[in-house]
DNA sequence: CCGAAACGGTACCGATCGGTACCGACGGCA
DNA sequence: TGCCGTCGGTACCGATCGGTACCGTTTCGG
């Protein structure tokens, strides 16, 4: 029989979620793409938004994770993390970040889905600062935040044209921030 | 007997998508709210889409509308433009950009809301570029286009963080890149 | 070897989705 | 006065929404 309902949940989930919007995917065709039986989902998971709480929380994981290594590999320093994100945004299924996404399709703040998209951020922060800190760059919560709004501003405008460009559009903006 | 209905459902499915997201507004509840019969809406629009296309139209000449004005009155100069969004930003019933969030609610990037999204993005871009000719500032598209990510950065952050600091960070940012 | 746990499949629930058809009532204009 | 266009109201359509209940089957550990 098959095994592991619940990771393919997620995965299945994850890619109609990213790829079509939250409340555009029915659990209906969760069900059927994954080949999970109805009741088995129901087993895992509370409701459908237990199931978005879910794919955010692997998501936030796998992306900084995802993030921190690509940084790394293009030398380690914050501005090169405008180079990862050229990497996404080049990437044919580049829909826009997730997090972003889920706070614009719910409307109520105090839900879950959107505390858990508004976390996922603060992380980033986190991570972000810790480069700044890494570099020896001065103020690095304070530069972090403004990085984080640059790194926001770039998946939007990305996700409106299309193309990757917004990223070194907004890796100019960072180098001149920390040159000033 | 009631008059203006096209006017009414405009007026209506403006706030009930701008509140609540646009898949998540029944036509239903844009009828009920708006007090027009089921009919008269068909009437007026080809359906749901057609609506949203219009809302947006109207949206976005409004919000350019009240941009230019809000910049005049804090002075004209292209800082300004954070100036006016602090404002927005600072308001009780503030969710973000209609236009983004349209962007992620519809994954189809050709259909005719995303279009319309995508349009009045390049019309803010006009309009900032023409901020930078007014004030004398050197290669205003390329830096219209740094503070359309700036703003769309704001935008989202200030979503993110329910408070309107945001503005005030990426003022001190587009600040940065004019000195450099 | 047997039972518990996890599984896929299906029938079903009330509610709502976007959309169509038809109705009677009211308005301004000729 | 009579007519025509706009209006609100409602019944109805098939499809889908999220969620529940129950089924028989498979896998695996004691």
């Amino acid at each position: 029989m098959a095994v592991n309902a619940r990771a393919r949940l997620l995965s299945t989930a994850e890619s109609l979620f990213y790829a079509n919007g939250i409340r555009a995917v029915g659990v209906e065709r969760i069900l059927s793409e994954s080949g999970v039986g109805r009741a088995s989902f129901y087993r895992h998971f509370s409701g459908k938004e237990a199931l978005v709480v879910a794919v955010l929380e692997g998501r936030d994981e796998r992306w900084r994770a995802w993030l921190s290594e690509r940084v790394a590999a293009h030398g380690g320093h914050p501005l090169n993390i405008f180079d990862a994100l050229a990497e996404r945004f080049a990437a044919q299924d580049f829909r826009g970040c997730v997090a972003i996404n889920t706070m614009t399709e719910f409307a109520d703040a105090s839900s879950p889905a959107r505390r858990m998209a508004a976390l996922h951020k603060t992380r980033v922060i986190d991570l972000v600062e810790q480069l700044m800190r890494d570099a020896d760059i001065p103020e690095p919560l304070a530069r972090a935040k403004q990085f984080a709004l640059l790194m926001d501003g770039a998946i939007v405008t990305a996700l409106r044209e299309g193309a990757p460009d917004a990223a070194e559009r907004a890796r100019g903006i960072a180098q001149a921030l920390l040159a000033a």
